[in-house]
DNA sequence: CTGTGTGAAACTCTTCACAGCA
DNA sequence: TGCTGTGAAGAGTTTCACACAG
């Protein structure tokens, strides 16, 4: 109902991807609407957060039926996909990586991880979940034929900082990290981080913390 | 200087883990004291804000000097780490669930992981990183001898809610979940959710918002 | 009624800016 | 001078509460 991208905020945005995914669950069970209660429920939040970050999509429900599943997917995706499908890289195919790759190929069709990199010669040339890892060598001219935007950064920390910089250097314009390391790059280059041990300490405090009581359902 | 715990903001809490390690790296390189900037610039941030935060932990710093690096370990150590260890079980060892013991184990020996579950029986019996892995039989067995007080999910959405409850009767306090599902449990659990794929989708979007840029340093 | 969209209040988090100290 | 600790302002986020619609 707006002039559309007029300034999302981030909370915002990574829900809306958690009420796609559940939206998309719904309608693979045949139901067809929605309502703001349920849909947050699903999502494990409330029905007035749910209505005001639908607000940001300009799709507006009916009172008496509740959203349309179907064209409130589009109208998400319309927001938080571009026209175009996104093109990510990944350096790091331990552990990490590989969990990455899984999550990803199953459940974002409107991305692509274009490729991998690896500095392990055992790892370069192998095919996971679909994607193709190559040596690190090889990152400045694939990334460029991928028309690659992203890079996903899970390497261990020593190495992290040379891989941002390699990244940047070849027109990467976004980074999620999860070396536990605060990285240097240029202001242009939106980064992400992701600290594995420092989200368990967190759950830890907060567990202990006896004073700690979720606030509703 | 004040009262100790007088309530933390969850997001001091994980900045405060981020200032420990590199408090730690630093110290490890010999130097004694650092200025709140510098810390700052270590950790991506800006100098008010690491000072606000340690202002929680109850440790000033010198004018002239700067902070005790080792002092102010301990003091942060003091309020994020309880008094005795904390135990934490893990469910799910496949790829995420891997690389959460290798971040862990590396990096916090304040934390224990003290044991693994996973539904394969290949994996049953082994041990990863100094943790074994139980059958998910013995999960209540095992939590209950360990004393632990911290779940960490890392299975398929679609087992989560089933092992969400299995370690709720078990008297698990607190859970990090990596399932892209919504858990319910009781009030006085402590959850903390990530999601890779959202994550991943949000680093996308503000990717290409070019209007975004970031604000200093 | 029971639902939606939304202004406004409430709360949380970040940044500014300055007193005071070595 | 150059730093710390912190009150106060500002920015961001969540929740409340109510007008309006079927």
């Amino acid at each position: 109902m707006n002039k559309k991208t007029l300034r999302v905020s981030p909370k915002s945005i990574e829900r809306l991807g958690v009420y796609r995914r559940v939206l998309q669950q719904e309608r693979a069970k045949q139901k067809t609407h929605i309502f703001s209660h349920q849909l947050a429920m699903l999502c494990g939040n409330n029905a007035a957060q749910t209505r005001r970050d639908l607000m940001a999509v300009g799709y507006e429900g009916s009172p008496s039926r509740g959203y349309d599943i179907d064209a409130l997917c589009r109208a998400i995706s319309a927001l938080i996909d571009g026209e175009d499908k996104c093109v990510a890289v990944l350096v790091g195919v331990g552990n990490l990586g590989a969990a990455l790759l899984e999550y990803v190929e199953k459940r974002c069709p409107h991305l692509r991880i274009g490729a991998a990199f690896d500095s392990d010669h055992a790892k370069t040339g192998r095919v996971l979940c679909g994607v193709r890892c190559h040596s690190v060598d090889e990152m400045d001219e694939v990334i460029k034929r991928n028309g690659a935007e992203v890079g996903v950064i899970a390497v261990p920390g020593r190495a992290a900082q040379e891989v941002a910089d390699m990244l940047a250097s070849s027109g990467i314009k976004g980074i999620l990290n999860f070396a536990p390391v605060a990285l240097r790059v240029s202001k242009n280059i939106y980064v992400e981080q992701i600290d594995l041990a420092v989200a368990l300490e967190k759950v830890a405090y907060f567990t202990r913390r006896k004073d700690y009581v979720k606030k509703e359902r």
